[in-house]
RNA sequence: AGGGCGGUGGCCAAGUGGUAAGGCACAGGUCUUUGGCACCUGCAUGCGUAGGUUCGAAUCCUACCCGCCCUGCCA
C-alpha cells in the first residue's frame, strides 16, 4: 500500500546538512575580540554580556538580531547574560512594554534566569556617581536653556564655546544639584554636566549633559525623581555594576564610546568593554520604534502584533519560529559594515524549519466543486494520508473522501498552456492520498459563463494515489470533501511596503507613502480538513502545495482563522512570468 | 567642512602577506503521490579607485573616491 519508502539517498544527507545549519561556530569579529581578551585574562576569563532595551516600544527583527549576538555570545562561551531595562526616561516608557519585551525575548529562547534588572534601580548610586564627579570638579550645574546650550556646543565645524557657568565652586555645585533634586527649580531650568572639552571634535565631549530636571511619572518609581540621568550617564555605570565584560550594542554608539570610557575612569570603577556592530536592515519593511510605532499608533496596522509587522509579536502571530528567526539571525552574520538584508534570506529561514515540523494537511483557498460521476452517491471512504513526509515519527491521519469534493480553482484550467500539469478536459490527474480522476465535463453559468462545477470519473483501481499497471499521471491535487469540509478564513500578507527601501525610495520623501494597499487579503471562503477543526492557536501546518500556515488567536470553533507564514516556493508560478 | 566607522559577486559574509570559504538569490538538471523538500551543476582572473613595497597583496604603504553616523536636557 503505502509505497516503499521514498528516496533513499535522502537519509545520508545528515552531513552536509548539518553543517549548513550549524553556523553557531563561525567566527566574527566581535568573537576574535573577546577570544583575545581571554587569553590576556582581561576580564578574569570571564564573559558576562547584556541585552538592554528600553521599555518604549516592542521588539523587533532587529533586537532578536542584538539578543541573538550578546546573548548567543555569553552561551556559546559558557558565560552570564543580563536583561536590562535601560529606562532613564520617564516620557517614554511604560510597564506593558515591560512585559512585552521579557515575553518576546523569553520566547526567542533565552532565560535571564534571575538576572534582571532596570537602569532605574540605580539611580541612588548614579546621584552618588555624580556628587562624586562635582566633588573631583569634574561636574557642574548649568543654567543655559537648552537653546543656548545648542549655540555654546558649536557645530561639526566649529569648536564649542564654555558655559559661563562652568568655574562655579564645588561647594555651588553641590548645593545646587541637590537643589536639582529637591526640586526647587522648574523642568528644564538646570542640568548636570560633565566638565570634558569645549573643543573637542567628538560633539559627544563637549560637556555632555548628565542629569536634566524633570518632572515626569516614572512607571517603575513613581514620582520619587525629579531629576533624570541621561543614557550617557546610566549606560556605562549600569554596565560596570552588573559586572558586563562586552557590552554589545549598535555602531550609532561608537562615538559615545569616549564618553562611557571617561565616566569609568573618572569614577575609578569597573570598566567594561563596548563593542559595536551594524544594526540590521531588512527589505521591504521599516525597523526603528519611532516608525513601528508610527505605523501602530496610526492605525497603519493592527496593533503591535499585526502578522505583517517585523515585531517578534508580529512574527509570532504570522507564524513564525523562535528556531527559525535564530537561524537567520546566525546566517546573516555579524559586521559593522551596512547590510540591507533580502526578505528571502527570512523566507529561507522560515520555510526551512517548518518543512521539517509542519504537519501536512488539505485546505482548499479558492474552491470550485467536483463531481466524480462514477463514484457511489452516499460512499464515505477514510483514506490515510501521512502527516510529514519528512518525518516519519509525525505518523499518519485519516482523512474522509466523497462524491462531492472541492479543488482548488486555480487547479483547473478549460484550456490550459503547454506543461499545465493539473486538471483539464479529458486530463487525468491524482488526488493526493486518494485516486486518479479524469475530467468529463464542466457545468457553467449560463449567463457569466462561470465555471459552476466540473465532472469526473475516478478509477477504482487507483486507491491511494497508485495505480498497478504503472500508469504515471502528470499532477497531483489537493482537496477536501465538500460533506466533511470546515470553513475557515485565511489571511494573506505580502510585504507591508512596496518599496524596497521604503526609507530610502524617493530621495526625502516620506516613507509611509509606500505602504502596500495589498498587504492583507482576507478569503473568507475557505475549505479546510476536518481534521483541522480542533487545531490550537498558535500551531503550525503546510497547507499542500500552498504554504505555512498558523492559527490565528481571532480563530473559533465556528470559525477558523489561518494566517499565511509565508508560501511554498512555487516554480510554476515563476514559469509563467517568464 | 571637523570627528568616528565602513566599502569582497544581485544580497549577506569569511579571509589577518602564499594565490578569493560558506549562505541567500538566480540559472540549468536529477528525483518526486506537494510544480514543495532533497540532491547535482553553474555563478568574482578579482576584493571602491590609482599608484607603490614584495618572489608573491583583498591583506602592508601612499593618495584619492564613495557610503553611513554625530550639532536631543532621546536611547
Amino acid at each position: 500500500m503505502k509505497q516503499s519508502n521514498s528516496n533513499p539517498k535522502r537519509s545520508n544527507n545528515q552531513d552536509t546538512n548539518e553543517e549548513n545549519t550549524n553556523n553557531s561556530h563561525q567566527t566574527n569579529f566581535i568573537r576574535q575580540a573577546i577570544d583575545s581578551d581571554l587569553e590576556n585574562n582581561r576580564f578574569d576569563g570571564r564573559v558576562h554580556t547584556r541585552f538592554p532595551p528600553e521599555p518604549s516600544g516592542y521588539l523587533h527583527i532587529g533586537h532578536a538580531k542584538a539578543i541573538c549576538i550578546s546573548f548567543g555570545i555569553a552561551e556559546d562561551y559558557k558565560g552570564l547574560y543580563n536583561l536590562r531595562f535601560d529606562d532613564s526616561n520617564p516620557i517614554t516608557e511604560e510597564s506593558e512594554y515591560v512585559e512585552a519585551i521579557k515575553r518576546d525575548v523569553h520566547w526567542l529562547g533565552f532565560d535571564w534566569e534571575e538576572r534582571e534588572f532596570y537602569a532605574s534601580d540605580y539611580f541612588e548610586t548614579l546621584y552618588e556617581y555624580a556628587i562624586k564627579l562635582i566633588e573631583n570638579g569634574k561636574a557642574f550645574v548649568c543654567d543655559l536653556t537648552p537653546d543656548e546650550m545648542r549655540t555654546y556646543r558649536g557645530t561639526l565645524v566649529t569648536t564649542g564655546k564654555d558655559s559661563p557657568y562652568r568655574n562655579r565652586s564645588i561647594e555651588e555645585n553641590i548645593t545646587l544639584f541637590q537643589g536639582m533634586r529637591n526640586g526647587e527649580f522648574p523642568d528644564g531650568s538646570r542640568t548636570l554636566r560633565a566638565k570634558i572639552d569645549m573643543s573637542s571634535p567628538n560633539l559627544n565631549m563637549r560637556d555632555p549633559v548628565m542629569y536634566r530636571v524633570l518632572r515626569s511619572h516614572h512607571y517603575r518609581h513613581g514620582d520619587n525623581w525629579c531629576i533624570y540621568p541621561t543614557y550617557d550617564f546610566t549606560h556605562g555605570q549600569s554596565d560596570s555594576i552588573e559586572g558586563v565584560t562586552h557590552s554589545l550594542c549598535d555602531v550609532q554608539f561608537e562615538d559615545h564610546r569616549p564618553l562611557y570610557d571617561w565616566f569609568l575612569e573618572a569614577l575609578e570603577i569597573y570598566r567594561p568593554r563596548q563593542i559595536e556592530f551594524a544594526r540590521l536592515n531588512l527589505t521591504y519593511t521599516v525597523l526603528g520604534k519611532r516608525k513601528l510605532k508610527i505605523l501602530v499608533e496610526e492605525g497603519h496596522v493592527d496593533g503591535w502584533d499585526d502578522p505583517r509587522l517585523p515585531t517578534l509579536a508580529g512574527m509570532r502571530r504570522r507564524g513564525y519560529t523562535p528556531d527559525a528567526i535564530r537561524d537567520f539571525c546566525t546566517r546573516i552574520g555579524v559586521s559593522k559594515a551596512d547590510n540591507l538584508i533580502e526578505l528571502s534570506q527570512l523566507e529561507y529561514s522560515i520555510r526551512n524549519d517548518l518543512n521539517l515540523r509542519a504537519p501536512r494537511v488539505m485546505a482548499v483557498l479558492n474552491p470550485i466543486k467536483v463531481i466524480i460521476d462514477n463514484y457511489p452517491e452516499d460512499q464515505v471512504e477514510m483514506l490515510e494520508a501521512e502527516n510529514n513526509p519528512e518525518d516519519e515519527s509525525a505518523g499518519s491521519r485519516e482523512i474522509p473522501f466523497s462524491k462531492e469534493i472541492y479543488i482548488e480553482r486555480d487547479d483547473f484550467m478549460e484550456d490550459p498552456p503547454r506543461k499545465f500539469y493539473r486538471l483539464a478536459p479529458g486530463k487525468e490527474v491524482r488526488l493526493k492520498h486518494a485516486y486518479y480522476i479524469t475530467c468529463e465535463n464542466v457545468v457553467k453559468d449560463e449567463d457569466t459563463g462561470e465555471i459552476l462545477e466540473i465532472h469526473c470519473t475516478y478509477d477504482p483501481d487507483t486507491r491511494g494515489g497508485w495505480s498497478d499497471d504503472g500508469r504515471r499521471v502528470q499532477g497531483t491535487l489537493h482537496w477536501v470533501s465538500v460533506e466533511h469540509a470546515a470553513n475557515a478564513e485565511v489571511r494573506l500578507y505580502e510585504t507591508l511596503f512596496t518599496e524596497r527601501e521604503p526609507e530610502n525610495a524617493a530621495d526625502g520623501s516620506d516613507w509611509i507613502q509606500f505602504l502596500n494597499p495589498d498587504s492583507l487579503e482576507i478569503l473568507e471562503n475557505c475549505k479546510v480538513e476536518p481534521s483541522l477543526l480542533d487545531a490550537e492557536s498558535e500551531s503550525r501546518y503546510q497547507f499542500l502545495r500552498t504554504g505555512y500556515f498558523c492559527v490565528d488567536s481571532d480563530s473559533t470553533a465556528e470559525k477558523l482563522v489561518f494566517n499565511r507564514t509565508v508560501p511554498l516556493r512555487d516554480s510554476w508560478a515563476k514559469m509563467q512570468k517568464k
